[in-house]
DNA sequence: ATATCTGCAAAAGGTTTGCAGACCG
DNA sequence: CGGTCTGCAAACCTTTTGCAGATAT
């Protein structure tokens, strides 16, 4: 049976991007690994403050530009995708390229993935064919309060 | 029938949005009117940079902050919808509270609606049972290329 | 060994705010 | 008239950039 938890399966993505770095000529170093480590473990989708922090918990000396400098590159990847949000600073997922939707509480800013109920992939192919676009990427929120933000009222 | 072109609909749009702001206590200034109207012209979601200069067309007085000023009334009047997008300024909806899809252009950043294809509002009702969430909104985005920039290729 | 990466600090947007005077109702 | 709104300029925040020294490969 499988005897790793869920931190192993976080590391191993972590050290299977690392390698992906390493082969387009990338460095691994540790900040970045740190960081990736940051993203993979982090449940709610963190903002660029909260992945520095957490970082530095672990390396002090790293700084917010650097932060910002390896989640460019990572965009690029594709290993993490950006989710800007109306007057809040940008918040980072870490899932490979598989599509999910959204569900943003508006009070507590938690963002936590939802299921893919349906034909979502269908969809893209619909748009497409309706428009004439080529369509490269898509994005589904849906916002609300989640039930601990509601009960406090 | 209407012998009113799609010019009267949007000044009449603007017109109800005008009383609605004057029977909140708000005031239906010039420049007020010349951002409604701009927007309800508008057909590509334009950002505030753009609706300041159409509206500097007409009142070449007006200030950039009053531009956000009453687009942050608008908004919360929900006359108004906010699209935050990676990399870029934020653009502006004029439609009303009714959802529709988006599709947006990587090149050009151009933004079109999309029509309302399928059931669209039962899912925020699923999306609420599922989760136990209060749903009070929803953005869903489609990112590609128009046929006219990819033909540029 | 060397090209990439880091940290720092300054720059660069975009958006918000404070205030004195203008103006809607 | 009185309270709201405007324009200006400065403040603010997030994100980007340039550069000298450090580091991964």
């Amino acid at each position: 049976m499988d005897s790793t938890g869920p931190t192993n399966h976080a590391e191993a993505h972590v050290q299977e991007i690392l390698s992906r770095l390493r082969d387009l000529g990338y460095r691994a170093t540790p900040q970045r690994a740190a960081i990736l480590r940051s993203l993979a473990t982090s449940t709610h989708h963190p903002n660029v403050e909260q992945i520095y922090e957490s970082v530095r918990a672990d390396f002090p000396m790293t700084s917010l530009a650097t932060v910002y400098k390896t989640l460019a590159i990572l965009k690029e990847l594709g290993a993490v995708r950006e989710l800007s949000i109306a007057g809040e600073s940008a918040r980072y997922d870490c899932g490979g390229p598989d599509f999910h939707p959204h569900l943003i509480c508006v009070e507590c800013k938690k963002i936590v993935d939802l299921e893919t109920s349906s034909a979502a992939n269908s969809t893209c192919e619909d748009v497409a064919a309706q428009t004439g676009y080529q369509i490269l990427g898509e994005r589904h929120d849906y916002f609300g309060m989640c039930p601990e933000c509601r009960q406090e009222r």
